[in-house]
DNA sequence: CTGTTAGCGCCTTCAT
DNA sequence: ATGAAGGCGCTAACAG
């Protein structure tokens, strides 16, 4: 079944059965509801490969991810998916696990005259990378990372960082550790967070001790092992900062693990609220992710669309306050 | 630039570039080569659409799935994704997370003509549904689900089950509860966790208390508040067995908010084996995740080479014990 | 408002 | 082993 056959069926010509079926103008409604009539009778689509060649867009867009097993990055390619949806553009999946991934992504460009537009989710570009993109031709955003260059929607880690450690603070804590994340060559950075502590605790007058300073990569595990460390000390932090939930998960853990508990003995917040948040009672600092995924997928929606969105979205966080964090039962400052 | 730029610069002529850059026989090495370094050079890749137009195939592969965010369906679709970018094919990702969004979906469609293959992952395919799916014209591959009719690669979910139960019943637990996780016209039912529960209950000749049988939707809240209902009993179970770890996370929050302890006064048990099940010490029944999604893309690239795999793989499940089961404290049996 | 005509970039016979 | 030619299904100019 092709477009010849549809218009040969609705008594049009060619040229009219392909203005019906693309809504472009000139096509009396009566004509084009009796095309729509016979296409959707056949189940009939217009052959997006075809349509492309012919001068027209791909309708494609391509969303590069670091991961998809994490919920953050599930979460955002899912929302996305959505408004890409609605705006009958398909999405092309491509994941840049590791570094190898990542060299090869840019250097053989896959998604090359494949679609109309790129989103990076979570992913630092470089100048490099940059130029590579910049021989598809097509529009790119980014999703949960800043971009001078690209238009993005993001959130301001550095106000999320500080709603958390602020928490700690006002709460009355001051021997407070940090567990960094620190995906080498990978996701992107978010550097604000481990600034906004130096700064809170500064703005505290509080001494940050460096042995409570730890940089970890991404994962449960790592922050189970690092607060390992940390209470490993003869004089532990009272409380925790961890840059995402599920490092804060595994900090849990390893508390629990080592007969303390939270927060009586030890306070602990992330940043995320991941959905397992709740169920653990985790104090943290929520970021909208599905805002974040739809607010992207608009903007390249928009782009495509020839109108010009704002070239960058800043996404609010919340302090949500659950039962992982109180006040710190050994004022470690009494004794100094 | 196209195909006649890359040939003219090769200095041979389209025929001759066609075939050596679809690694089509017919072509000396040495042209080969050079055809190949100035498409290389230049960052020459040949358009899918006009080669899929050509008469070629799509070399895309539609990836259907309810969920996203949902670690299950997150790592079996990043999983699939490896596989099939290395055999060289793109990955068209259709979400129908509503009845809604599936009712459009086998209405129109959308990937219709777009690609080679399809994959279903964690979806009951009704008999209307396939035959709309027919249509298509192209192979359906079930991901997490069983499906007579298309091939398909899943875990036993009687087996897990019966494991689980197995467990609870071995540790000398005789009052045991069951979520049941029935989402109304979405994913796959995992009616065999449920027959796997009474199968081994009638097996320990161990009556069910219906009371005890608790259906809900899927989800960690809806866990947590039936639990609620169980532990809202005069004589409330001494163990709990979910069908999801999701579910059982819920589970122990609420029984842990009421002021019991797991396992001491309730064990919980699982299915899935979710990341954060080992930071919250669940016991549960592990099932492949990453293999079933490399399973069901390797049987994909199979069948589009021509060659016919295997129509049904069961992948393996494992009982993970951690510290979310014990011995019944409360011996139930002795009160009798 | 509608029918007709050129390609879009490539693969696939056919010759050579 | 290679070059030339036709056509895949469609859209974007054109005419009418």
């Amino acid at each position: 079944m092709t477009l010849a056959d549809v218009a040969r069926l609705a008594g049009v010509g060619l040229g009219t059965a392909s203005r019906a079926l693309n809504d472009a103008p000139g096509v009396s409604d009566a004509t084009r509801r009796r095309v729509l009539e016979v296409a959707a009778h056949h189940s009939y689509v217009v052959s997006p490969d075809a349509s492309r060649l012919a001068g027209g867009a791909t309708r494609r867009v391509a969303v590069v991810v670091p991961h998809l097993s994490r919920w953050f990055f599930g979460a955002m390619v899912e929302s996305m998916q959505g408004v890409f949806f609605e705006a009958g553009l398909d999405v092309l999946l491509y994941q840049v696990k590791d570094g190898e991934a990542r060299h090869t992504f840019f250097a053989e460009l896959p998604a090359l005259r494949k679609v109309d537009a790129l989103v990076a989710v979570g992913l630092d570009i470089d100048d490099l990378e940059r130029k590579r993109l910049e021989i598809m031709g097509v529009h790119v955003v980014s999703a949960g990372g800043q971009h001078a260059v690209y238009p993005h929607v993001c959130i301001d880690d550095l106000e999320a960082g500080r709603l958390a450690v602020d928490h700690l603070l006002a709460l009355g804590h001051r021997a407070i550790a940090m567990i960094e994340t620190d995906d080498p060559d990978q996701a992107v950075h978010p550097h604000g967070r481990s600034k906004a502590f130096y700064a809170a605790m500064t703005r505290h007058r509080v001494e940050v001790d460096p042995r409570f300073v730890i940089k970890t990569s991404w994962g449960a595990e790592q922050g189970a092992d690092a607060s390992g460390t940390l209470l490993g000390y003869t004089d532990p932090p009272t409380a925790i900062y961890a840059h995402s939930d599920e490092v804060a998960f595994g900090a849990i853990r390893t508390i629990r693990r080592a007969g303390l508990r939270v927060p009586e003995d030890i306070s602990v917040v992330g940043i995320d609220d991941h959905p397992v948040a709740s169920l653990v009672d985790l104090t943290t600092v929520r970021q909208p992710v599905a805002g974040q995924g739809e607010a992207a997928a608009r903007m390249v929606v928009d782009l495509l669309r020839g109108e010009d969105p704002p070239r960058a979205v800043t996404m609010p966080t919340t302090l949500i306050v659950r039962r992982s964090t109180a006040r710190p039962r050994r004022r470690r400052d009494l004794s100094r």
